[in-house]
DNA sequence: AAGGGATGTTAAACTAGGTTAATAGGCTCT
DNA sequence: AGAGCCTATTAACCTAGTTTAACATCCCTT
């Protein structure tokens, strides 16, 4: 399992030193999971931040109705965990699930708070990451608020389409926030349109 | 214009030495706005990110068809900009605006990355702070999917009660995704109700 | 090759929330 | 004290998106 992927990620945001890199490398896992198996389940206490190096994975939120809500894919150079339970170790709101056989390399909890001390550079990458994520948070809920979910899917299918040709239809309409049936209904509609 | 409250929210998260709070305090301006004025303005090059000391602002995007959509509040103790045009310097998507006459301590970016080289603990705390800011915006996002209106604004008006005494209505429905003639109705349903 | 699970489609009936418009109360300013 | 704006309410009508259910399709497995 190659980890370069990692290091040419972390590398567009900021320096590592060799000897910062060995020191990443010696105190994290790395781990395979097959398609279908869990990362992280709704109750556990979540003791990793997962960067992504192949496979595909999806976090979702279970309601007490019993519907599943997806917040995210992650697929090649993503970061997946529950970030609240994370942090916080608390009970995790989230389930994180294998789409597909995925490796991982895993930063567990209290060795990623030793690597800050030790590497005020990856605390750097981590705060520049983050940053983004939340620009796109941020972004995503004023989104579900002013465009319609025609436009939403369409914006996806642009912005993602990797994702779109792995994922199953009824999946790509839980993260956009409609029924599989109301999605279906949309592209019906765009392929007789034109 | 006094600063303390500042250091106290820093002192939460992490601890700055005398030396670190003097060098911090002669890089960061105090400014007044007064109720109506623009923090940031659509299309501006955003500069600053903001800490409020006092007052009251809302951040907000105006969509091609001239509508509103709330993203935040922000009152004492919280921060304010437009998080995607201060990291990128590009121009600003959203809007900043004063509701009450506001008191900031403003970062201005070229300054802030100076101050993170020269105190690790300020990017510590910038990280902890946006690690925050996403988990809570990620779960706004679920909630959205998962949550019908009525129960959304029982959970703002429980969750930010100083926010919704102090901001009109019309303001609270924007954030929470709905028109104000809605909430109307909701609340009228709350009140006949019991 | 047949059976079963997972995925996708269609359509009818329904509902949460939006739109429009009229009304009214409460500020603030002169 | 009246003019005018900002804010909230109500009600009738409308629509984007949901629900339910039936059916079609595509794998995957034995």
């Amino acid at each position: 399992m190659n980890i370069q992927p990692l290091f040419d990620y972390i590398a567009r945001y900021v320096a590592l030193t060799i000897e910062e890199q060995e020191l990443l490398l010696a105190n994290v896992n790395r781990r395979r999971y097959l398609k279908g198996q869990y990362i992280v389940q709704q109750g556990d206490i979540c003791q990793f931040e997962n960067f992504v190096l192949s496979g595909c994975v999806k976090s979702f939120y279970i309601d007490p109705e019993g519907h599943e809500h997806i917040a995210m894919f992650a697929i090649e150079n993503w970061w997946v965990t529950d970030l609240g339970s994370f942090i916080k170790q608390r009970p995790a709101d989230y389930n994180v699930l294998c789409l597909e056989n995925t490796e991982l390399v895993q930063f567990h909890h209290k060795k990623l708070e030793e690597l800050y001390q030790k590497i005020p550079s990856l605390e750097r990458f981590f705060r520049i990451i983050i940053q983004n994520a939340f620009v796109a948070s941020q972004d995503r809920i004023v989104q579900s608020m002013s465009v319609p979910a025609r436009e939403r899917y369409l914006a996806f299918r642009q912005k993602y389409p990797q994702i779109e040709r792995r994922v199953p239809q009824y999946m790509v309409a839980s993260y956009l926030g409609i029924t599989k049936e109301f999605l279906s209904k949309i592209r019906s509609q765009l392929i007789h349109e034109q």
